[in-house]
DNA sequence: ATAATTTATGATCCCAAGATCATATTGACA
DNA sequence: TGTCAATATGATCTTGGGATCATAAATTAT
């Protein structure tokens, strides 16, 4: 599955999803990328705002990669168009 | 461009490139996205670990939108493989 | 329903991120 | 080369993230 995230929020609502796709409990993961638990289910929930390597340690342990991109086209405005 | 960030110094530097790609200084990118100059310059620098919610202020100024996916297949063993 | 596991919450401590201001360094360019 | 804009660095202060421990609530299994 992929996800697009708008907001912290959403990226734990990734984490969540793919964490449970891969049939691994918060305690599995917290092992495996050295996050707390407890942090977790922060994260997951959006009840933290988290720093990017947090992010980036769970991640990389439910093997997921993040790709940066051009928002995608359609409706509104673009910068080109404003500048 | 699209770039695959794989840690935060990496999402630092797609910033700074999109940043150029749009001709914008970083002071511009700054009242964009209310996110202070410096701020941003350490980011791009990957001198600082960074909270998601000031990536996202960025790059939502920048209009970049963040994809979680699959590590893109190939190589290594996956998590199937293990468990 | 009860026990066991999983997830959520709550408190404390420490440390680092970001705001803010000042200034140094670098880069453009007339 | 001297000036102006852009970027980097440095210090202080405040706030909040995450480690850590304890425990509550919810979920799952028996």
């Amino acid at each position: 599955m992929k996800y697009l995230a708008r907001s912290p929020k959403e990226v734990g609502h990734a984490i969540r999803e793919a964490r449970k796709a891969r049939k691994l409990t918060q305690k599995d993961l917290a092992i495996r990328s050295g996050v707390w638990q407890e942090t977790i289910s922060k994260i997951e929930n959006g009840l933290s705002g988290t720093k990017l390597e947090t992010i980036f340690d769970i991640l990389s342990a439910l093997e997921l990669e993040v790709t940066i991109d051009n928002r995608s086209k359609g409706s509104s405005t673009s910068l080109e168009d404003i500048f």
